[in-house]
Order: structure tokens, then sequence, then C-alpha cells
DNA sequence: CTCTCGACTTGGACTCATTGGG
DNA sequence: CCCAATGAGTCCAAGTCGAGAG
């Protein structure tokens, strides 16, 4: 049994192997049916991996199954949609977390004040109901679900009742108790049964009923729902004063007061002098006094309520956290545990993600609620409807959802002021004067000399553009090309090796100086808790250096000041000094609909922004990217159907319908991006949906050769054997078009966004991606998983890691050195080669009573027993194997980036999963980052799968 | 409905620090 | 111990996608 259900739900992909081989799924459906089920899904999962060029996956996959020939059927009579939601329509509702809620999240973007806000105050208004697609109904979620779980269930059996009963419970403490120390416990139950188990048992479970998924997050969300994620980590944090949520939320209105308070400016003045001002004042006592004073606005009351909400001083968080950055997570873990009520309030990071990650899809649901709520009171004071914000599950991940409720951070760091250096550069042989302005972006040009950039046109001609500006019109320098850069840059390659050539000790301490002056840009407080902060440094004035073709590329990218720059705060936070004297912030905010921090519009293309977020590692970035993957393997559920239902459409006389089902599938089998509609002022690159005719060529009967530039101008090459329906469809609508004309004339990503939302709810394009990429993986892995070494293991994962790099079309560029590298390693066999040559005349000779040979340099050689020299032999020809191997791989991977993946689309707790039931430490394929980033998936359970 | 805005994820290259073989 | 190769971390460009405005 084991073996069979594990094998089953991985079958699909065959890459390499066979992928015709029907006959391995249909053998082993017979056996059961509900495995039979699985491997049906596999089996149409046709896609493969393989090199890039060649996928050739058999159409013939989709028709195979009995099974789906039944579950077509049904479908063909409805749409896929309906035959399932009916079922699970409510459960799945409050996956999606829905959004009816239409309370006001406005509030709280309100905006400041500020004499500045210029035209800013456009945020997008709070939440909007987004409307739970509560219109889809499916039918075949029963089927569905059936399918699924075999696998689950035949291993955890014993275990589901189990765990199930534990998550209730759990999830029950949770919600009833407030108190924090009932949130511990309720972690550490989390603990020990790790999420996934929660996930699959419940899945298992469900599955004749309803969807898997859904029910879990039914289940879920409603028992969750009523204390945020946030909440909890508060809770712990302050316990020892015992502020609640509820606090916080009755306070609010008075916060709201605050609102007035003036734009970081003013406030920095006052502030002003500590530095670290922001940091420590949430404490108790400094912000009473602080607060006071420094906000001149600021009613008591609220001043008050800061102190509640955040407990814990900065610095403190700081220096703990600190330490716990440190350790092992496992300990870190551990450590928190312990530390509960001695310790400051503060709760570790870790600790928290945990917390989050065992519930997060719940939590996050009822977080919604809850925030929304508490918006609401905010804003309005009074509306406590918990039941309306109840019946609002449905949120849209998009927004209009609260993201935190006090939000406590400096600001960000501003590159150092310019340093004019003075030297000359040449025009027509002659040393120029430039103005300090000036001669920044001359060198800002200057130093780009060894770059590609400057083999291209449009790059000079830009930066040109823009340079004479500066120059003005009378300018000695009249054109770019008399110009001579090479004291500028000479200067710059000797400041370069000068700082090369500083010592260790000398290179320490800038970096420790570096590190003091930013340290309090590093962290900011969310709910309590100390989180990093993602890219707190605003980016320095440079040219840009657009990828691939950009229209834009060489343009001065303009410093950037704090009257650029707009702050989302908490209101109860004190606003960042403004760490430029005499300046001031653009714009104050205090939305909590959103997560970031602070953002300036793109000096390149004010049309954008650009953002600083929280760091990856933090328990908000965990929880979507939770969600991101949950949203995936929901995809499971629904993944033969939406097939059967493209296939179908395949031969649609609706050309739309035609159109869609034909991206859709090629999404889905080549993992291409959505491909949206671009400027004219971007660089001509395309996705799915903006394929140009001459992207596609049709090679007879069959096959289709793609050939375009994807995202960041990556070259997508590739051959693939489609089914014929859809090379025919191709062919159609290449017809009567020129080569640049729009493949899929028809369609647009919003549109086929639109469409896959009434196959499954929150579905859109680049699901796919995450889902073929995190179900290779899982797949290749149980398939190829054998016993041996953890090294041999690390083979096994690596593959099929590079295989998803494959597929998702992940390549980075050949390094410089690689041929270089290439050749030394050849030349290193060779030496060892000749050296075995020579062994082996030697052993020889020895077994003969004979003397050694003269090496090659004269010297005569020891005299080794024929044993010794059988034993040297065996080493060098394995450490000749070992570099063959070791040159394959580089050569191998040398045009694909495997960090991408893992980083993006490889559900972790796959990796987790999978290390723990074959033992290899998951250091061993996570860093130290990525183990940060993905904390929240490290309890999952050795069962899991996605 | 379409277009634009806004927020957030994805992604390759660069930079800097660490490592490990000679 | 030294240096190149590796790997971690940083940077910031370039996508995706929801939602509101028109």
């Amino acid at each position: 049994m084991a073996v069979e259900t594990s094998d089953k739900p991985n079958l699909p992909k065959n890459v390499d192997d066979d992928d015709d081989d029907m006959p391995i799924t249909f053998k082993r459906n017979p056996k059961k049916s509900p495995l039979y089920s699985e491997v049906k899904k596999t089996s149409s999962q046709s896609h493969e991996g393989q090199s890039k060029k060649q996928i050739t996956d058999g159409p013939s996959d989709k028709p195979n199954l009995p099974k789906n020939v039944d579950v077509d059927d049904d479908d063909d009579d409805m749409p896929v949609s309906f035959k399932r939601n009916p079922k699970k329509s409510p459960l799945y509702s409050e996956v999606k977390k829905t959004c009816s809620q239409s309370h006001e999240g406005q509030s709280n973007k309100q905006i400041t004040d500020g004499p500045s806000s210029n035209g800013q105050n456009s945020k997008p208004s709070p939440m909007k109901p987004s409307a739970g697609i509560s219109k889809t109904p499916n039918s075949a979620a029963v089927k569905t679900s059936s399918n699924k779980s075999p696998v689950a269930n035949s291993k955890s059996k014993p275990l589901l009742g189990q765990k199930t009963s534990i998550d209730v419970k759990k999830d029950t403490k949770v919600i009833e108790n407030t108190p924090k120390v009932k949130c511990d416990d309720s972690e550490d139950d989390d603990d020990d049964k790790p999420l996934s188990s929660k996930w699959n048992i419940k899945s298992n479970h469900d599955n004749k009923v309803v969807a898997p998924v859904m029910k879990t997050s039914a289940k879920d969300s409603d028992e969750d729902d009523d204390v945020p994620l946030s909440a909890k980590l508060l809770r712990n944090c302050n316990s020892e004063t015992s502020t609640r949520n509820n606090d916080d939320s009755d306070k609010k209105p008075n916060s709201k007061v605050q609102k007035d308070r003036q734009n970081g400016s003013s406030t920095s003045n006052k502030q002003t002098k500590p530095s670290t001002l922001p940091a420590k004042r949430e404490l108790e006592n400094s912000d009473s006094k602080n607060s006071s004073v420094k906000k001149s606005k600021v009613s008591d009351s609220a001043a008050s309520i800061k102190t509640k909400q955040v407990t814990v001083k900065p610095s403190e968080i700081k220096t703990q956290e600190e330490d716990d950055d440190d350790l092992p997570i496992s300990h870190r873990i551990k450590k928190s545990a312990d530390k509960p009520s001695s310790t400051k309030k503060i709760v570790t990071k870790v600790t928290k993600v945990n917390k989050s990650g065992s519930t997060s899809f719940k939590k996050q649901t009822k977080s919604k609620k809850t925030n929304s709520k508490q918006t609401k009171n905010k804003s309005k004071k009074s509306g406590s409807g918990s039941e309306y914000s109840k019946s609002t599950k449905l949120l849209p991940s998009g927004d209009g959802q609260k993201k935190w409720t006090t939000l406590v951070h400096n600001g960000v760091i501003f590159p150092p002021p310019y340093q004019p250096h003075g030297i000359k550069m040449l025009y027509k042989g002659k040393p120029v004067d430039l103005t300090p302005e000036q001669e920044e972006v001359a060198t800002m040009y200057a130093v780009m000399r060894d770059t590609d950039y400057m083999q291209k046109d449009k790059f000079k001609e830009n930066f040109w553009n823009d340079w004479r500006k500066l120059l003005g019109r009378n300018h000695v320098i009249q054109n770019l090309k008399d110009c001579d850069f090479t004291p500028i840059y000479d200067w710059y390659q000797s400041e370069k090796e000068k700082k090369k050539q500083m010592t260790t000790e000398e290179k320490k301490a800038l970096k420790e100086e570096k590190l003091k002056q930013e340290e309090k840009y590093m962290w900011a407080i969310v709910d309590g808790v100390k989180e990093k902060v993602g890219n707190f440094r605003v980016e320095p004035p440079g040219l840009f250096r657009g990828r691939g073709e950009h229209p834009k590329m060489g343009k001065l990218k303009k410093r950037i000041h704090p009257r650029d720059i707009i702050i989302n705060i908490g209101e109860d936070a004190p606003v960042p000094e403004c760490p430029i004297p005499g300046e001031r912030w653009k714009e104050i905010r205090h939305d909590n609909t959103v997560t970031w921090l602070c953002y300036w519009s793109d000096p390149i293309n004010p049309k954008l922004f650009k953002y600083v977020f929280l760091a990856a590692s933090s328990s908000l970035k965990g929880q979507s990217d939770k969600e991101k993957y949950e949203k995936a393997r929901l995809l499971k559920d629904y993944i033969e159907n939406i097939r059967a239902a493209y296939t179908k459409d395949f031969t649609s006389k609706d050309i739309t319908k035609q159109q869609i089902a034909v991206a859709t599938y090629l999404i889905d089998k080549l993992a291409l991006r959505a491909g949206n509609e671009k400027d004219d002022d971007e660089a001509d690159t395309v996705g799915c949906c903006t394929l140009k005719v001459e992207n596609v060529t049709r090679e007879a009967p069959n096959k289709l050769q793609f050939n375009f530039l994807g995202k960041d101008s990556i070259k997508y090459e590739n051959t693939v054997e489609v089914e014929l329906p859809v090379y025919n469809a191709i062919l159609k609508f290449q017809k009567d078009k020129g080569p640049s004309d729009d493949l899929f004339d028809k369609l647009d990503t919003n549109k086929l966004n639109t469409h896959l939302k009434e196959l499954m709810p929150g579905l859109t394009a680049k699901v796919f991606r995450t889902y073929n990429a995190s179900f290779t993986l899982d797949d290749k892995l149980a398939k190829d998983t054998k016993d041996g070494d953890v090294a041999e293991k690390m083979v096994v994962y690596n593959h099929a890691n590079k295989e998803v790099a494959i597929i998702c079309n992940h390549q980075r560029s050949v390094s410089k050195s690689h041929s270089a590298q290439m050749t030394k390693l050849n030349e290193k066999i060779d030496e060892l080669q000749a050296v075995l040559k020579e062994l082996k005349v030697d052993l020889d000779r020895a077994r003969k009573g004979k003397p050694p040979t003269k090496s090659s340099d004269g010297k005569s050689k020891r005299n080794l027993a024929p044993e010794a020299l059988e034993k040297k032999i065996s080493q060098t020809n394995a450490k000749v194997e070992k570099m063959r191997r070791d040159m394959m791989t580089k050569e191998d991977l040398k045009t694909i980036a495997l960090g991408t993946s893992k980083l993006n689309y490889l559900d972790p707790r796959i990796t987790v999963a999978w290390c723990k039931r074959h033992e290899v430490p998951i250091e061993k394929i996570f860093n130290k980052s990525l183990i940060a980033k993905f904390a929240w998936a490290m309890d999952v359970d050795p069962d899991f799968r996605f």
C-alpha cells in the first residue's frame, strides 16, 4: 500500500522516463479506486520539464483515463466551475477570505495632513469588497476530493484522527482565550502538530464530501477567525501589560484624534534630539514624555495607548532578537518557548512565525475580519459589527484588509551626499571644469566603461540628453563623442584598489560604523513584534540600467530626497525623524491595509513607485507566502477538471473561448507567464497573452517552436509537442496575421484571469507556475529518492530542482570564467590520468618485484607494495570520477539558476518534509536566509505532500 | 468595459564575505 | 597562508494582478 500510495500521486510527469506509458497508470489504477484517481491526475499532467527544448509530452495523457472520461462528461455538460462550486462554495469562500468587508478601511488611509500632501492622497481605498466569487459553484467537488486524498490517507491514517482533534482543540483554545498564556499553549500545540499535518488531515477527511482544502480553510477560519494572528502576537508580547486587542481597537478612536499630527518634519524637529528616539520611544516612560512633547497634537490618550500597544522597547527587543538571530531556528524556537514570561514581552520572531505558520491560513482569514472590524472602529469608532465582518470572509488577497494594528519604524536611510573628487575629464583632449552636479553624473557614466551598456547607443543617447540638461546649452561640452572620461575612470579604479588594500581591521571598523548607522533602520515593530525591514536604504542616484533593449537605459535616475518620500506608520507611532536637516517627508500616512513602510515615485517612470517593505523573513511576508502555496495546492484539486475544460475548448467555435483555452494550456503546460500589455517605454518582452505570431513556429505535424524574450528579456526557446487541436488552433490564430501581430488577439491577462477565477477561486495565471513547480518537485522527489547517503539524496534534490528551473526557464548568464574553469578541470583530469597510467605501470612492476619507474622529474619513487599501489589507483580513479561529475554538473548548470525556484516557486514544506523523511539536514538545502524566510514551514509533518 | 493606479512578487546581476584546495 | 570559486546577501528592475475611475 504504502508504496503505491506514495507513488501514485507523483507519477505524472515523467519527464524523462516514460511519458507514454500509460501502462503505469493503468496498472495502478485498477487496484484502488481512490488511488486511481490520483493517478489519473498525474497522468493528465503531462508537462514535461525536460530540457527546455524538448518537451514532449503527450497530449495523450489526459484522454486516457477512464475516470477522466467521467469527469469530463460531467463537466461537459456544465462548466466545470459549476459543478464544483456548489459544494464548496461555502468553504470556498472562507478560503478566499473574502472580503465583503467593506467596512472601511479607509479611515486608515487617511492621510495626512500635511502640507505637502500633494495630490498624492489617492490611495486606494480601503477595502473593497471583493466580491466573493460566490458565483461559481462547483460541483465536481466530490469527485475531486475523493481523488486526491488517497495518498495522504493511507499514510497518516492513524494520525488523522488524532491530529484533527487536536487541531480543533487548539483552534478553539486560541479563539477563546486571549490571554497570552493561552496563546502560548496554543502555540505549543501547534508546534507539535505541523501544519501540514493539519492540512493533510483535513483534506483527507474531506474527501468525500468536500474538497479537502476548502474544508480546511473553512474550519480554520471559523475557529480562528476571531483572533487575528497579530493579535495573538501582540498578546504575547504584551502579556505583561495585559494589553489586548480589544484594547487596541477600543482605543483606536482616540488615536484617531492624533491623526492630525504633522508630518515628520515638524515632528522630527521636535524630536530631533536623540536620533534613537523613535526607537526607544515606545517604551513606557520614554513615551509619555517624549510623546507629549513631540507630538504636539497627540492626545494623551493616544500616548497612553501607544504605550500599551507597543510594550516592547525597541532597544530591548533588539538585543534579544539579535541574539536569537544567531541561533539556529530550532534553538530559537525553543528559546522562545522558554522565554515567555520572564523576558520582556517580546516574542521572538521565530516563535511568531511558527505560530502564524501553523495556523496561518486560517488566521489570516480571521485576522482580516478582525481587522476590518478594528479598522472600522478606528475610523468610526462605533460599530463593532463582528457579525458583519464575519460575513465578509471572502477577501481577495488583494487588499483592503488590515495588515497590521501597530507599526513602528524609523523610516529610511539616505545615501551620503555626493563628494566631488575634482578629477577633470577631457573634452577634445582638454580638461574641463564641471560643477559637482555635472561631475557626479559624469562619474556615473565614467564608471560604467566596462559594462555592456557602453556598447549601446540608446544608453549613450539617453545619458547625453540628461547630462546635457545639467551642463546647459552653452557648455564647452557639446557632444559625447569628444568626451574622454578616462581620468575619472582611472581615479575610480584606484579608489577601488585602495579599498581593496585596506586591512581586514580597517574594513571591519568601517563595516561596524556602517552597521551602527543603519541599525535603527533595520527593524520595524509590527503589532509589537520586531521584524526585519527589507530595503531600508534609499536608492542612490545613478544611470538607469534597464534590461534588454530598454528605451530608457542610461537616463539619469535622480537623487531621492525626503520630500519625495511618503511614510506609512502607525498612528500612535512617532513619525521618523527626517534624517536630512531642514527637510521634511512628503507625507505621513497611517494606512494599515498595506504593508509598505515607505515609498517614493520612481524617477525614471513617475508612474511607478519604489516601496520599502518588511524583509522576507517577516511574518507578514511569510503569511502571504504560505497563502500562495496553499492556493497552488488548491489548484491540485481543480486541475483535472480545468484541463478537461480547456481541452474541450480547443475546438470551440467561440474564438475567444478557444484562445483562452489554448493560452491556458500553454500556461499550464509550459509554465509561461501571463503576459500583461506593456508600454512603449518598456523593453519589448512578452508573456503568454502577448505572444506574437512570430514567436511561435509550427512544425508539422504537431510541434510548436517558441522563441521570444520573456521577463527581464530572458530568451525562451522551446520546442514542444502539443495536442493536435492546439496545433490547429495556433494555425488558425496565425492565419492572416503579420509576424508582429498578437497571436491571441481576443485575449488579455484580465480576461484570462477572469475566466480562471470562474474555474477556481483565486486562480490566476501565475498560480500555474507555482503549482507546476511545486508539483514537479514533490513528484520528482517522491519518485527518485532512493536509499543512500546524504550526498546522493542531495543529488536527487538538485536534479529535481534543476528540472523545475528548466520548466520555469530560470536562466543565468554564463560566468566569465566558466570556460577557463572547465579547461582547468580538464587539465587536472588529464594530469590524473597520466598519474594513473604511471601507477598502473608501477603496479605491474611491483607485482613482478621490479622497482617503480622514475617520476617525470627524474627522481626515484618509493617502493610501494602492490596493495598500496592498488589503493592509490582506486583513490585516483575515484578522484577522476568525482571531477568528471563535477564538471558535468557545472556544465549542466552553467545557464540554469536554481535559486529562483527555490526562493519563489517551491513550496518549502515539500523540501522540509522530504528532509525529515530522508534524514537530510535542512541546512543542506536551505541557507540561513531561506530557513528564516520559510520559518513558517519548518514544523511541517514529514508526511506532507504537496 | 477598458485603462490606469497601486501594491506586491519575481528575478537576474552585482557585491561582498567565506571557503577550501594548493 | 593565499587566491579563486562559491555562496550569501543586496540591489533594483520587471512582472502580476486587483480595483477604482472614466
